[in-house]
RNA sequence: GGAGGGGUACCCGAGUGGCCAAAGGGAACAGACUGUAAAUCUGUCGGCGUAAGCCUUCGGAGGUUCGAAUCCUCCCCCCUCCA
């Protein structure tokens, strides 16, 4: 292997579980020819988090070594609705939401991935074109006992739960779909595994070289436990505020924090095993690391700017226990609306005058020097205060 | 086509006439401890009301009853088995 092969292998490996097969992998690249790499995602769930940059990061390495992104949206398969699971069936996308979609997902993968090196294509445009024969054709290339491999079929079979015909289109459709576009290589998650191999013998089938296939970890989320995703609340989005972002970061375990570094930061591996090491012999403090981590993360989603700032308000709230510069601000007047369980509800800082009572109650809410307002039916005098409630939902609270 | 099981608060799940705003767990929120970490402990966890209490909620619509998440009728949805 020469050695620019070798320099190019190890971005290509980083951060993946499996690449089938990498000697295939060399091959192609001695090609010198640019390769076609395609990675497919849902047109329904255009709010990317940080477990999706995993995979988009690993297609920008791609495209840093030289190689064509083929960005698929599923949109034909999306229309089909929801696959898997016993979870309510997706509602069917509109040609006019799924452009929109298109949009948003433009908006936010461009953050990351070069625009002008990257293709993006709709496997509607040739599924719709496809006719029943034609879906004979691709069913006859496959057989039930292949599908039955995929763990999840197999196991739902033995279990005697049920699975829907249509199930079984939807790799078959996948991998057709790098038929048609001709891929030297897809990526996807773990979970896709069986799909992504689909691809291979489909390509086979219709007398292509079939595609290299590069598997890339899912992401834990916040909770270190469960996959991130936006239904489980545990995820960072790649379009919220710094602030959050970093507070986010900021806020996973120890633990979480390593495999965040090896997922998601560009800092080379031995330097984290080094900085880990540290952090195990005491001679780092973990805070200062999920610092960095945290900067690498919100500078690449907004800029280093934004990111120090975050740091800096972060460290002013919570470690030196002021208040943060900038904060809501609202301001009430007449005795009826300067009750503080009211002003509580009115701007917005809780939900309902029964939380303002709870919180009131458990001490939650006080003033920014310290003093707690226990009582929700105080009448506040004319003044300027700083409210606090908990630990992070700050007021600047005017009273005439 | 036949037989049966089920739909309960953000999620899982107990509850089969009043003691049910509904056990338990998870999530979340707050307090203590901290590095807003984790872990742990404590408390809260539908709304309105200072409170007594009132209102809304147990798939949907009706009904029985002094009183229904619980009983009846119809409807909608999910699942399993047999064919």
């Amino acid at each position: 292997m020469s050695w620019i092969h070798r320099e190019a292998m190890a971005l290509i490996r980083r951060g993946s579980v499996e690449i089938v097969s990498e000697s295939e992998l060399l091959k192609k690249l001695d090609r010198k020819k640019p390769l076609r790499v395609k990675a497919g995602f849902d047109p329904t769930a255009p709010d990317l988090h940080l477990g999706h940059t995993v995979l988009i990061q690993k297609l920008k390495h791609f495209q840093e070594l030289g190689h064509h992104v083929l960005f698929l949206i599923g949109d034909f398969t999306a229309m089909i609705g929801d696959p898997s699971g016993k979870s309510e069936t997706r509602k069917k996308l509109t040609r006019q939401e799924v452009i929109q979609n298109a949009e948003t997902y433009k908006r936010q993968i461009f953050r990351i991935l070069h625009p002008e090196k990257t293709q993006l294509v709709f496997n509607s445009t040739w599924m719709d074109k496809f006719h029943a024969a034609d879906f004979v054709e691709l069913c006859s290339r496959y057989t039930v006992a292949r599908m039955m491999e995929r763990d999840d079929f197999d196991k739902r079979f033995r279990e005697n739960r049920s699975i829907a015909i249509h199930e079984f289109l939807y790799p078959l459709i996948q991998g057709y779909d790098s038929v048609e576009l001709n891929a030297d290589v897809e990526l996807g998650g773990t979970d896709q595994k069986f799909n992504l191999l689909v691809g291979r013998d489909l390509q086979r089938e219709y007398g292509q070289e079939p595609q290299i296939i590069l598997t890339v970890p899912i992401l834990e989320g916040l909770d270190g436990v469960q996959k991130m995703s936006k239904s489980l609340g545990n995820y960072v989005g790649i379009e919220e505020p710094a602030r959050e972002m970093y507070g986010k970061l900021m806020s996973i375990s120890d633990e979480l924090m390593w495999r965040y570094f090896e997922l998601l930061s560009d800092k080379d591996l031995t330097e984290i095993e080094a900085m880990r090491a540290k952090v195990g012999q005491g001679k780092l403090h973990p805070k200062s690391c999920k610092e960095e981590l945290s900067m690498e993360i919100t500078a690449r989603f907004h800029d280093r700017q934004a990111a120090e700032k975050e740091r800096e308000a972060f460290n002013r709230v919570f470690s030196a226990h002021e208040r943060p510069q900038d904060m809501p601000e609202f301001s009430a007047s007449g005795a009826e609306n300067t009750k503080l369980a009211d002003i509580l509800v009115a701007s917005r800082l809780c939900p309902s005058r029964s939380e303002a009572k709870r919180l009131c109650k458990q001490k939650a809410v006080g003033l920014y020097s310290g003093e707690k307002l226990t009582d929700p039916e105080a009448v506040l005098d004319a003044g300027e205060y700083i409210l606090k409630v908990g630990k992070k939902r700050f007021l600047k609270l005017t009273v005439r």
